[in-house]
Formats: C-alpha cells, sequence, structure tokens
DNA sequence: CGCCAGGGCCTCA
DNA sequence: TGAGGCCATGGC
C-alpha cells in the first residue's frame, strides 16, 4: 500500500468519517431562530450548494467559526440567494459577513460570483466537465485553486484534491518534497482513486489532523500518524 | 497583549 | 515564478 493511502486508512480508523462540508440543514431560512451550518448534512437543493460556494469564499484565510456566524447572518437575511446578492448594496453585504474577516474584499468576491452564476447557472456547471469548469472557475475574480476545488469537490461532488495550508504543512513535516497547489495535488491525485467521496473525507481528516494536532506548535506525541513522519518531536 | 485561522490578488524584481 | 504586502475579525 502506498503511504499516501495508509495515511488515511490511519486517519480514517482515528477520528472516524467526518461529513463534510458543513450546511445549514433545510438549505437556509429567515426564521427567528439561528439555523447553524452542521456537518453530515445530505446535500439536496441548489441553495445548499450555494450556500458551500458562498462558505468556501468567506473560509479563505478565516477560521471556520467565524464564518459560520457570517452564514447565519446571511440566512437571516435570506442572502443565499443569486438575485439577492445581485441587488443588495456591497457596503451592507460587507457588514453582514462582518465576522469572516477581510469583510469588504469578500463582499466584493460574492457578488462577482453572483454576477457569474447569472451566466453560468449551478446547473450548468455542475453538468460541466471537471477540467472545463475547474478553468471557468481559476478564471474568476476572487476564487484561487483551492476554493475553486472546494467548490468542485464540496458543492458538485466532483473528484478533485482539495490542498489547502495543513495539507501543505503536514504533509511536508511528514517528509513528502512537494512545494507548489499543483504539485501537492498532483501528489494525492496519483496515489489514490478519482473517488468523491475519498477525496473528500480525506481533506476532512487532514484539517481535523491540522487543527488539533499537527499545528504550527505540533502535538507529536498525540498523533496519530507520528510513526509515518519524519518530523517527529520526542 | 500577540498570534493565527480550511487564501488570493497585486506589485515588483 | 517567487517573495512580500495587504486585507480584518474573533478565539485563545
Amino acid at each position: 500500500m502506498n503511504k499516501i493511502r495508509k495515511i488515511y486508512n490511519t486517519l480514517l480508523e482515528h477520528y472516524g468519517a467526518q461529513g463534510w462540508w458543513p450546511v445549514t440543514p433545510i438549505g437556509g431560512c429567515s426564521g427567528e431562530k439561528d439555523v447553524i451550518p452542521v456537518y453530515g448534512v445530505t446535500i439536496k437543493n441548489e441553495k445548499q450548494i450555494l450556500e458551500i460556494i458562498i462558505g468556501a469564499i468567506l473560509t479563505q484565510n478565516t477560521a471556520w467559526k467565524n464564518v459560520e456566524k457570517a452564514i447565519i447572518e446571511l440566512n437571516k437575511k435570506n442572502l443565499i440567494d443569486v438575485n439577492k446578492l445581485l441587488i443588495i448594496k456591497q457596503e451592507e453585504l460587507a457588514q453582514t459577513i462582518k465576522s469572516s474577516g477581510y469583510f469588504n474584499q469578500k463582499a466584493k468576491k460574492l457578488k462577482n460570483f453572483a454576477v457569474f452564476l447569472k451566466k453560468y447557472s449551478i446547473k450548468k456547471l455542475k453538468n460541466m466537465e471537471l477540467n472545463n469548469a475547474r478553468k471557468l472557475l481559476l478564471s474568476i475574480n476572487g476564487i484561487g485553486p483551492e476554493t475553486a476545488d472546494s467548490i468542485l469537490l464540496y458543492a458538485f461532488n466532483k473528484p478533485i484534491f482539495v490542498v489547502d495550508a495543513y495539507t501543505k504543512r503536514i504533509f511536508s513535516r511528514i517528509g513528502f518534497k512537494e512545494k507548489t497547489y499543483d504539485e501537492f495535488q498532483a501528489l494525492f491525485m496519483q496515489n489514490l482513486e478519482h473517488d468523491a467521496k475519498l477525496f473528500n473525507g480525506y481533506h476532512a481528516l487532514i484539517v481535523e489532523l491540522g487543527k488539533n494536532i499537527c499545528q504550527k506548535k505540533p502535538l507529536c506525541d498525540k498523533c496519530a500518524i507520528n510513526n509515518l513522519c519524519e518530523k517527529k518531536i520526542n
């Protein structure tokens, strides 16, 4: 068994399946009480898909907890809606998503993406071939490789591996020599069968490990894969 | 108080 | 193509 697969198996055994991406269960509502995005929700409508896209943009270099608050506010105002995003003033949108940080940039990105979705609907994107959809997403200002791949994998269930800061940190420490986003992505995609469920679960496990164990200051004695790691401390 | 989080764009060599 | 500055809140 290759090492990439071995690490996945070990993490899965240790943490169990993760159930990403967190989504508001009924696809968002404007009720009185807060509706919170949670893990393990089965995606069943376009509003939930749009919520994932919005979350992918809002979580750029930002703790998910802060994004969660912003999504709750967006749902309260019924803004998980392409037309509403087009109509709302950028300043008001920025205030609504304030908790997620970089709110001016992100408000612009959300409106920008809404314009894009007027031309290429969610339905069209969903039916598009993976690499064509990826190129299209990457051409949008505000959508870089990680956000594009998160959208493809988590919103559209397409088999592409998402690389994030955790992935680079963890696998560099383990001993892999890849440097760029594309190199890391190729590492995973060349060593795993191209299955959206597998890529989904693996990335989620990486985040779990990166958040709690393989932090900036790693807790190697608590790490489930420390026997596979070159940089193990102690 | 300082550090950092599920990046991406822009500028300048 | 690579390094560095910038964006900004909230949790710890």
